[in-house]
RNA sequence: GGCGGGAUAGCUCAGUUGGUAGAGCAGAGGCCUGAAAAGCCUUGUGUCCCCAGUUCAAGUCUGGGUCUUGCCA
């Protein structure tokens, strides 16, 4: 297992200028830890890097899929591991705001095959007929343990318990008793903050930014290839608020406010997030740079 | 100018036959084992526009004002 540099931080702090700015002195590949910059079409409002600083630093995990294909937690874990550890990479930087993929990442997850996405599906439509309260009487027949510690309504977890029995006739909770630890990868977890005002001041010039770069007619080129409100790219903060103005005519400046508002409960959730992790850096956004960390990086390296 | 709707939590609004108020969103805090930019939990005292009246009791009824909005001129 590859040591790896990883760097963390909540929407709008500034990691990717510092990832690119390392991976650029120190010649090394940046794998991106985004669960919405995987979605090719979709670079304004992803914060995507750019053509340009593509060019000068080979960034992983960016553009693999379409929008309308889904992607999760497993497929990032495993794609980062075969990345890093089956190639001549020799430290590679993860660099994104999606914590739990990179928690995945280092602590593994399961071992669950994948599923047929008709199985949610079919459970979907049943919640919605049947209803909250049947839905999780099912899960406490199925799965007790599981059933513990997912809430009665939260719609997502308790499909997920159901549609992991109905597919391999075995229960979550059994999947996560049988878990073994993963190895512990060597890493510089490096965790980027500011103040809440400031971060919150920042996503919203930049997402008025992002209108301002064409992120309209982005949108548009999606729905003219065929994507629409329900294709899970479509699904992210930025573009799902914008849709109602193109499709419908809403009020833009109230769209944008609306994108904006989620946009700051994000990074909300993400500094919580945080909170539940190690970290072996904590910079705030003011006083980084790359003088001032590259010495604990190069420590890092020389030591692996 | 005439006729009608409104005026209640930061915002959008509920409030049954009068018993001093409650949802969603926001804000704040938290949870998180393949949807994570997702999902979920906790947290709501506010001149119920103002003044007067009726009443044991008025957001709720009556009168007068103020502001707002729609239609007609």
């Amino acid at each position: 297992m590859k040591p790896v540099i990883i760097i963390q931080g909540p929407t709008a702090v500034g990691k990717s200028s510092l990832a690119l700015e390392i991976a650029q002195k120190l010649n090394l590949e940046i794998i991106s830890a985004d669960s919405r910059q995987v979605y090719k079409y979709m670079d304004l409002a992803t914060a995507k890097p750019t053509k340009e600083e593509q060019k000068l630093v080979k960034h992983h995990l960016i553009d693999v899929i379409t929008p309308d294909q889904a992607y999760n937690a497993g497929r990032f874990a495993r794609q980062a591991t075969e990345i890093i550890d089956n190639s001549d990479l020799k430290f590679p930087i993860i660099c994104g705001g999606t914590g739990f993929y990179i928690s995945s990442f280092l602590e593994g997850l399961c071992d669950i095959p994948d599923i047929d996405p008709e199985v949610r599906e079919t459970l979907s439509k049943n919640w919605d007929s049947l209803g909250s309260e049947n839905m999780y009487k099912q899960l406490i027949s199925i799965d007790p343990q599981l059933a513990q510690k997912v809430a009665s309504n939260d719609k997502q977890r308790i499909i997920r318990g159901l549609e992991v029995y109905h597919s391999t006739n075995k229960k979550l909770s059994a999947y996560w008793e049988e878990q073994g630890l993963l190895e512990p990868r060597k890493v510089l977890n490096i965790l980027i903050l500011d103040q809440r005002e400031t971060i919150y001041q920042r996503i919203n010039k930049r997402y008025e930014q992002m209108v301002r770069s064409g992120l309209l007619d982005e949108i548009k080129s999606l729905l003219d290839m065929g994507y629409d409100e329900k294709s899970p790219g479509l699904t992210a903060v930025g573009y799902k608020e914008l849709l109602p103005y193109i499709l419908h005519k809403a009020d833009l400046a109230e769209c944008i406010n609306l994108a904006k508002q989620h946009s700051r409960n994000y990074a909300k959730r993400q500094l919580t997030w945080y909170k539940r992790n190690n970290f072996n850096l904590v910079f705030f956004r003011k006083s980084i740079n790359y003088n001032n960390i590259d010495s604990y990086i190069k420590n890092f390296m020389d030591n692996y």
